[in-house]
DNA sequence: ACAATATAGTAAGCTAGCTTATTATATGCT
DNA sequence: AGCATATAATAAGCTAGCTTACTATATTGT
């Protein structure tokens, strides 16, 4: 290996993801919710009523992840699984109505987590970094075969 | 929420990381380890016979992951834990002669990683990520009390 | 000297991702 | 109509991270 091993590229991305994880999901922790519970809620927000079929390729994940993470909302009572009517193998998940005050409240929350991250970063710098990673999903989408959400326009 | 969803920050990243690992993991399937388990090859290639503390801390996970991924490696005989002489709590780390070839091996795998994730990005460009993407980790690390290892220098 | 505290490693049990396999229902072909 | 194939959700079991708690050994203070 090299000295720079540490600075490696796919290291400190991981890193990173791990780290923002961590800050988000401790500050929240009062709320008894994760950032990966809050992703839903809040993709939901935006598509309610949606297939979980649907839900897990929007938000790239696999069908069996998302379902534990409904498992446990709908325990909490933030979501509603119910029968598709036209399709009897399938279920549409909906959000209840006292999601909506903690989705705003999580938002904010992830908007200062990644305000804290973007400390003394330019915002030109931090533009063309947000660019780049967009880029780099993108190609790596390609390479998994996986869905690239950034030209999704469904709900 | 907005329709900037999918591209917000954290997503990004978290998306980033986990296609990372995946790419790496599917191309590396055959070899038995995982990029977790290369990482803690590469990282006893750097500095052998470390503590097992001394370790998790310059790779900023916790000891007890360390010691998980430990036991696997030691199992297939990767590496070997000896009592340190010095400290009977301890243990330190040993990599076994056979590890190095599958380092290497990985290591250029890793690389190629890289590059597909980077296709079509300039290297000016790649250059200014990665230093915006080690500014945000130093940041992350600050705010969660945790050691930022860009600027280890041990072994 | 010994009691109190700190540290190295591990265990238990959690979230979050994955692959592979199962079940029930739809769809498509002959 | 009925069989073969495809699809929606879930189950089982894996890696990888975490927190909290425990055990054994070191260290420190009186």
């Amino acid at each position: 290996m090299n000295k720079n091993f540490d600075k490696s590229f796919g290291f400190a991305i991981h890193d990173v993801a791990r780290l923002l994880r961590l800050s988000f999901d401790r500050q929240a922790a009062n709320t008894g919710l994760t950032r990966a519970q809050w992703s839903v809620l809040a993709h939901l927000h935006r598509g309610n009523g949606v297939q979980q079929k649907t839900l897990a390729k929007v938000m790239d994940i696999t069908p069996i992840t998302l379902a534990r993470h409904l498992d446990r909302l709908e325990v909490d009572a933030w979501i509603e699984r119910r029968d598709d009517p036209e399709d009897r193998r399938a279920k549409r998940v909906f959000l209840n109505p006292k999601a909506s005050p903690m989705i705003e409240m999580l938002s904010t929350l992830g908007q200062s987590v990644r305000a804290q991250a973007m400390t003394g970063i330019s915002s030109a710098d931090e533009e063309l970094f947000m660019r780049v990673l967009l880029q780099i999903r993108a190609n790596l989408c390609v390479a998994n075969n996986s869905p690239d959400t950034t030209k999704s326009s469904e709900n």
